[in-house]
DNA sequence: GGACCATATATCGGGACCCGATATATGGTC
DNA sequence: GACCATATATCGGGTCCCGATATATGGTCC
């Protein structure tokens, strides 16, 4: 169990942020991605894969459950509560990154 | 002189943001993006002369002037306007990222 | 029927980039 | 003299992105 990463990337913090509202299969990670970022984030189905075991083992997220639709095999992926904070906690960041440029720094909390 | 940086890592972005105010030596740049960030961004001198070289090559910092301080060179990096285009830019994306979390998306321009 | 595309998963290899280690040099502090 | 801050520069390992490729199904179009 990782408890926190001291770094994350684009393609990562996305992929959780897809995962957020409800479990998805890597296929409707990418479309949900690109819609959440109105089609900027494209998501490469190498990056995926490779993100998805990494964050597997990071214990961010968990396999879900597999359904199979038409013979094609679907593998739902489920965002942990570790997950959750660590999404959260790079929203912040990036939030706080967005205003060194913004201007309104405004730092309240330490 | 390369128009658009489709996606900018988070060392670019620190060293474009610290060098809003006023031209910089690559020391400079190091001091000035760890207060800017509290601390939070620690960028290494591998990754700062790296970097420059790259940012250099796409026109987005100039070499400003070279000096030298107590036989000790000093070498000051100015941003462009490109830069400054570029830096705003990835601000914005920055802070449209962490409201795909944040939850309030209130998308506004298309 | 065949071409093509969307869906769906998976792997491989090249390349980009971060970053610690290392090197070199000066001046101040202990 | 040892050590540290300042200051620049390079190298190599490692991480990660991502296009290409492979495999498989079902629908659309001609």
């Amino acid at each position: 169990m990782v408890s926190s990463m001291t770094k994350m990337t684009e393609a990562t913090y996305f992929i959780l942020a897809a995962l957020l509202e409800a479990p998805l299969h890597g296929y409707g990670i990418i479309k949900r991605a690109g819609d959440q970022s109105a089609g900027r984030v494209k998501l490469a189905v190498g990056t995926l894969y490779g993100a998805l075991d990494r964050l597997t083992e990071a214990g961010l997220v968990v396999l879900d459950r597999e359904e199979v639709v038409d013979g094609r095999p679907r593998r739902y992926y489920r965002i942990t509560e570790d997950g959750v904070v660590a999404v959260r906690q790079e929203a912040v960041r990036l939030q706080q990154a967005a205003r060194v440029v913004t201007g309104q720094i405004a730092v309240m909390g330490a």
